[in-house]
Parts: C-alpha cells; structure tokens; sequence
DNA sequence: ACCTATTATTAGTCAAGACTAACTTTGCAA
DNA sequence: TTGCAAAGTTAGTCTTGACTAATAATAGGT
C-alpha cells in the first residue's frame, strides 16, 4: 500500500499537469473550428488557404489537421472544396468564441492595450477553468 | 506585389499563432526547470522520480525531457544521479517562479479559490506577456 | 557483504504537429 | 476552350512528448 504519507499533494499536482497536457491537445482544434467559424461567417466559407495564412502554416499542416478533425467529428470536407463544421463543431466553437470575448473583454478592462489583449487571450482562454471564467465575468460586469 | 489589400491583420492573427506555437515549446522547459528549483529548495535535491510523480509521467519520459534540457543548457546530470539546474537553467525557474507567483496572488485577489488559482496559474503563466504581467501587478498593488 | 527494492536507463513504438517537394485539381481570363 | 496560376493533396521526414517492457545501477537493511 502507499496511503502512508509522503504524496499527499503530488498526486494533486500531478492531476494539475494532466489536465493542462489534455488542454494543449485540444488547444489546436478549438483554434481550428473558431477560425472556421469566423471565416464562414466573414467570408461565406472556410478554405484551407486562408486557414493556412491565418495560422502561419504550410497548407499541408492545414491538411493533415483537418483529417483529424474529421476524424474526431468537428469538421466536414471533400477533396478540393471548402470546410463545412458539423454540430458538434458549430457549438464547439460557440463556446470558444465566448470564452475567448470574455478572457479579451477581462484583460482590456484590466488596462492591457487591444493589440496585446487580443494575443495573450488567443494563449490563456485555453486554460482558464469555469470559476475563473465567472471571475473574468464578475469584473467586467462590476466594472 | 501582394501589398495591395487583403492581408491586413491576416499577418498579424499569423505571428500571434506562431508566438503561440513557440510559447508551447517552452512550457516544457519552464515546468521541468520550476520544478527542479522546488525540488532542490524543498527536498535538497531533484530526483527523477519526484519529477515523474509530481508531473504524472513515467520515469522514462522524465529521463527524455532531462536529456534534451542538458542538450539546451538548462540542467546538468549524470547517470543515476540527480539532476542539476546550470546557470542559464536557474536564471529561467527564477523567472518562472515569479511570473507563476504573480499569476496565482492575481487569481485569489480576484477571489478565485485557492485550488483553482494554483491550477489555472499553471496554465496561464506561460502565456502572459509582460505588460500584462504588468497589469496583473498592479491591481494586487492597488486591490 | 549481499540481496532486494527503488530508481534510472535504454530501446522501440506511437500520435501530433510541423516541414518540403512533388503532384493534381480547379476555375478564371484571355 | 484551353491553359495557367492558385489552391489543395500526397508522400516522406523531423521533433516533441508520451508510452511499455526490459535491463541496469544504486543503496538500504539484515
């Protein structure tokens, strides 16, 4: 047995990093399915092009991430046309789109400039749990 | 000539995303380091296996991540010795540990619980540029 | 001193996410 | 209508970070 003593909050702090690896996993296809979003209501469709110029990668990288994300169900697509998102992929992102307009919303209220507001949202509201999100809401709110 | 008109901010969302990308490939290294300078502070020392339980990997994948932090310069190791931050290695925890300090005071003074706040700091640290570190500062100064 | 448990290492595998280079398809303009 | 540029695809490679399984070293207890 090992219910002596000596890990008490290792295991919680292992349970921490967990998470945050399972985070990062995710971190890419929330990113895809809100830029696809984005793109289909700013341009009328999501084509990898524009994925690929967006994000700074090669077309080939767009590919092979939209495999996966087909694969997992988030996205549709046929050889040579656009990207469609399935339903899973559309409330996905509804829920990244929030997130993100309340961690962006959060970091101007707090005095961060927009261009800089904008960057640090893009990397922090994958890890901001629930109750930090209603923080971040509280404070616009009480503002 | 493409300077005409339709990639204004599309260059712009593409650094933020490879900034993005290389903040992750740090994240690693800033855990492993932040880690270690715990260990050697608390224990005396830093053993392989506390980074393997505290992280919640295998002993292997430790012996992985080490061996690629010497060849970056940040640790130093012998065989079935214990691991050692170089110079470089303790300039960057010490870095960390305040970043990740400042990030955590900031979540409780928001009124995020404690749990939470050291779970989520671990997270957001590596993604909080340094105006709004600054900002994070300042309100736990004036809060 | 030696055995055994703990710890560390090595070898081999896998998936994700990136790349280049070569190829194919599409669709628009002349 | 065809021909070429833009867009998309495929194949092959690399690194990181994870794993398991097998092996090796160390160190503590008797």
């Amino acid at each position: 047995m090992t219910d002596t003593a000596p890990l008490p909050d290792e295991a919680d702090q292992a349970r921490t990093f967990t998470r945050l690896r399972e985070a990062h996993a995710s971190e890419v296809t929330e990113d895809y399915v809100e830029l696809i979003a984005d793109l289909i209501d700013s341009e009328g469709e999501a084509r990898a092009v524009a994925l690929a110029n967006r994000f700074g990668v090669t077309p080939a990288t767009v590919n092979n991430t939209v495999k996966r994300l087909e694969r997992d169900g988030y996205v549709t697509s046929r050889p040579y046309r656009s990207i469609f998102l399935t339903d899973k992929g559309r409330a996905l992102a509804e829920d990244c789109r929030e997130r993100h307009q309340i961690v962006t919303q959060f970091l101007l209220a707090l005095g961060v400039s927009a261009d800089v507001a904008e960057a640090d949202a893009e990397g922090i509201e994958h890890h901001v749990s629930a109750e930090t999100l209603d923080a971040f809401r509280n404070f616009i709110a009480t503002k």
